[in-house]
DNA sequence: ATATAATTGACAACATATTGTCATATTGAC
DNA sequence: GTCAATATGACAATATGTTGTCAATTATAT
């Protein structure tokens, strides 16, 4: 058997996924070298402030598509180190939600000003559908995919 | 400063595909875990099979998005596995080039004869052209970024 | 040709992430 | 309400990946 058109570009996006991957994490670690924190580490701080209500490991998990044992290892580094807070959940009595510390609030801040324009520069040249089109595709890309936990 | 439009919808795409990325890796190796493989030592595989000449271990890395260190131990593990070759370099004394074995080779084969219609079936109901502008941007976006090492 | 810079393999320390397992909590079928 | 299935936190083992360092090799500037 034989790539389809659609499957052979497939491919090479999944292998372009894999590779932006590395890059974007030695990209983050770049900007959060100064603050203490590591791409890892932001990526958790991302998912909480990306949502509007507060979430459980798990949920981070399902969200970054990670397992929740990773999660769960940086939560509880990063609470130790301050950086964030559990607090009851009235829905489970394991399941504490995950929230920010003030210190954690102005990491996250700082990191905001320096990521915003980053991606401004970055996207400048690139097409607007174009991208618009990548994230659709991504998005359905990884909607067909199950999680490992 | 905010986000312009277009460095919104980058910032969107950047943690899609790091949670792509996870949810490829468990992908992978469920399709590789009957052959002894995982995702990682099949990328590796992947990119000797994507070249047209002979790779060295920096060079499988530079492909790859990943350090030459993280390269080199899952090739010296390979190797010790009967997966990977080292032939001379007239090139360089040190850096060999890394080859298939007969072993790895079947594999490979076997592998791609399950990747090659998942990938097929994955893209299906996508379209070609937005395939097509999700491969450019991306290969775009990683010349922008700069490697580990 | 020589000196300097960049590349590469090797090794170690550490960070990140998956898999497996167990006990506890919640959900859903009946 | 009961019971099985599912979800969750905790812990351990292992795999994967980055950073830092050193010595050896190659490339580059002069």
């Amino acid at each position: 058997m034989k790539h389809t058109d659609k499957g052979h570009i497939f491919t090479e996006i999944v292998l372009e996924v894999f590779k932006l991957s590395g890059l974007l994490i030695t990209e983050g670690d770049k900007i959060t070298e100064t603050n203490g924190l590591s791409s890892a580490r932001w990526k958790i701080l991302g998912a909480l402030a990306r949502s509007t209500t507060p979430l459980t490991v798990s949920q981070i998990a399902r969200v970054m598509g990670q397992t929740r044992q990773a999660v769960q290892s940086l939560v509880n580094i990063m609470n130790k180190g301050g950086l964030l807070d559990f607090i009851d959940n009235p829905a489970h009595k394991r399941a504490k939600l995950v929230c920010f510390t003030t210190k954690s609030q102005q990491i996250y801040a700082k990191l905001d000003a320096e990521q915003i324009p980053w991606a401004n520069q970055q996207s400048g040249h690139l097409d607007k559908t174009e991208l618009q089109a990548t994230l659709t595709i991504l998005k359905k890309i990884s909607r067909g995919l199950s999680y490992s936990d």
